[in-house]
DNA sequence: ACTACGCAGCCAATGACATC
DNA sequence: GATGTCATTGGCTGCGTAGT
């Protein structure tokens, strides 16, 4: 069977292929009784708009991409998050999305923009120096970033304000009053890379703490039980009076709960522990946490790009940190 | 003023035909 | 036979306008 077009509509309606553009479009008044009647036919036929044919008149694919690098040390379901909610917000904006993974480098982007493949670009995990960056400058098409690079000079970027986050934790720890605390961060691999969000928390950690006149270090994490028991152990080894904890790594927060139980230091009886992770996991736990508004985040991100698709201004967001009281501090 | 129509134009792929 | 030129095709959008 032929699949039915626009001008298959129209015949059955009785009324002009541009009508029923216009009925379907909304962007011109159109009578009530003819707006039925092709609305009747669109169902009757079944009809769905040809997305190529659409994109040639339009010069709008009604397509944007997400690229996400999915490298080593990053979190899936909390990448899963923010995917999910792009595509979600995007589908309300009548658009969809298309996923591109790192493996085809600069080049990958570069095809699919120049190829009017889609209308804009969305990009995850942004590096401090991403070689992606000076890239999305010379693209006609508009981008926003998730996450800011060094120079976020002329590029519209999402964040969470990391950088407060890691100070609110020390602050929130300095209140209860701890005077020796650590910060248990991303895997070593994305401190090296220059992962923004990473190297902020931790500076925004150390700043608080000296302004607060406390002791503080902070490490990297991995993320099997085994490598966060040990470096739990090392640190209490070398710090033996340490009494608050920053964990800043959804995949290591239960095994560092794990390996200081191991350890018999009971939560929050002898450590206060503070997550930076989404909330599902700190309410598991009933952790003081600051969440990562992964489905915030992705929806202002489309709805950014959005703005910029229609010609608007649309200037970078940093979302403010909030600090959620659980069990796990006192 | 309102409604709906006609038609040019969007762009890449393909076919028809001419030239080397 | 390979290569070049040009018109046509596809579904849809949106400007300009004819008919009330």
């Amino acid at each position: 069977m032929r699949t039915v077009t626009i001008a298959d509509v129209a015949r059955h309606a009785g009324v002009a292929v541009s009508t029923v553009s216009y009925v379907l479009s909304g962007k011109r008044a159109i009578s009530a009784t003819t707006r039925q009647r092709v609305l009747d036919s669109v169902r009757v036929l079944g009809y769905h708009p040809n997305a190529g044919a659409r994109a040639l008149a339009s010069k709008r694919a009604n397509v944007i991409a997400l690229v996400l690098p999915l490298r080593a040390g990053m979190n899936l379901p909390v990448l899963m998050q923010f995917a999910t909610s792009v595509v979600a917000t995007a589908r309300q904006y009548d658009h969809d999305v298309l996923l591109m993974t790192a493996d085809e480098g600069p080049d990958g982007i570069r095809r699919v923009a120049a190829s009017a493949m889609v209308d804009g670009l969305l990009l995850m995990d942004v590096e401090v120096r991403d070689t992606r960056v000076p890239l999305l400058r010379d693209l006609a098409e508009p981008s926003v970033l998730i996450g800011f690079p060094a120079d976020a000079e002329g590029l519209t970027c999402v964040d969470l304000d990391f950088h407060r986050a890691g100070a609110i934790c020390a602050a929130h720890l300095a209140e209860r009053g701890h005077r020796e605390i650590a910060l248990l961060g991303a895997p070593g691999v994305v401190y090296e890379r220059g992962t923004g969000f990473a190297e902020r928390t931790r500076a925004g950690f150390l700043a608080e703490a000296t302004e607060r006149d406390l002791h503080a270090v902070a490490v990297p994490c991995a993320e099997t039980y085994d490598e966060v028991a040990s470096a739990v152990k090392l640190l209490f080894d070398a710090h033996p009076g340490l009494t608050g904890v920053v964990v800043h790594n959804e995949a290591a927060v239960g095994h560092v709960l794990g390996a200081l139980r191991a350890l018999g230091r009971a939560v929050p009886e002898d450590v206060s522990v503070v997550a930076i992770c989404p909330d599902d996991i700190a309410e598991r736990a009933r952790l003081t946490s600051v969440l990562i508004p992964a489905e915030e985040l992705g929806r202002e991100a489309v709805r950014l790009l959005m703005a910029k698709l229609d010609g608007l201004p649309a200037g970078s967001i940093l979302l403010e940190p909030r600090l959620t009281i659980r069990e796990s501090t006192r």
